[in-house]
DNA sequence: ACCTAAGTGAAAATGATTCTCGTTTTTTGT
DNA sequence: ACAAAAAACGAGAATCATTTTCACTTAGGT
């Protein structure tokens, strides 16, 4: 897994480049998962894999997947992002109505401002908000699964708009 | 609008007991929204604003007010909702898959911890973390709409089992 | 190479939410 | 109070996301 994140001295830098894994790396997603290794789930593993962002819908990876599997569908995708899920190995993230998004997990946590005019989502990073998270959690004697941070704004571009 | 919350000194304190508006505070936020006020309405938002939790999915209070309305349904729900959130008088958060919850604003942000395996849902405030998101979607020249932080636990009688 | 559990594709089923349309209720102007 | 216009309502159909079913295929261990 490459590692060359732009971290920067600001407690909430935006998260670019982004981790990404190598073949061998989708393939051992899979087998901690306890799955098979089918041809199809390394397609949608690479596409969940590539691109500037991490989040994916399952449209988005179905849309993808049919130029090189074009009889893939909406099953095969919605069972292996279930699974994955399950065990853990991608996150589900749901922004409000309409679809979930996917993310592979790297050891990276990351929140989400979504710019509720325009759609825009950038993807940021604040350690501070991160340990106070863990602490509450800790401190409840929970364990921590997965964690959301969701800001809803509207963006400089459309705040500025009529 | 009551205020007596259970406030302490700790940083994540369990919002309980919660915000409550009066009828004349109800029929403001439809005012406020630019919305006729009906009786249909009115009842609608007096089961948002009943009970021990801030949170109510779609069929929650379809279910309670039909002991009222009989006749009223999913439509006229869904479509006071819809204009409520999009008049920001009230939050739609997603807590993963399945149905959104809906919650009357308050002056108070809160944030939930859900446990995945119970369905568990608490409320808890932090305002370290409130401040924080807000300097950083300010830094960036945004306008804060709503903010959700949401962490999945495995709870803690839920870790024990098995 | 063989067996079996797991995976696949197509289509149907489910669940949540939105839309349509004919009817009813509010609101506004008198 | 009264009539007309605008907004809201209820029922059911439509849409969209996701899950399930089932008959067929394949990966991975023996």
């Amino acid at each position: 897994m490459s590692e060359d994140l732009a971290y920067g001295k600001n407690q909430d830098v935006l998260i670019e480049p982004r981790v990404f894994f190598d073949e061998e790396g989708l393939k051992d997603i899979l087998k901690k998962a306890g799955l098979k290794i089918t041809q199809q789930r390394i397609a949608i593993l690479k596409i969940l894999n590539s691109g500037p962002k991490y989040h994916k819908t399952a449209k988005d990876i179905l849309e993808e997947v049919k130029k090189t599997y074009p009889d893939l569908g909406f099953a095969t995708v919605y069972r292996l992002l279930k699974k994955l899920t399950q065990a853990e190995m991608i996150l589900e993230i749901s922004m409000g109505a309409g679809s979930s998004c996917y993310e592979l997990k790297g050891n990276q946590s990351h929140y989400h401002i979504a710019c509720v005019k325009c759609g825009k989502i950038i993807e940021f990073k604040n350690q501070l908000i991160e340990d106070t998270l863990k602490k509450i959690v800790l401190e409840k004697n929970y364990q921590l699964k997965n964690q959301m941070v969701e800001l809803y704004v509207s963006c400089d571009a459309c705040s500025k708009e009529k």
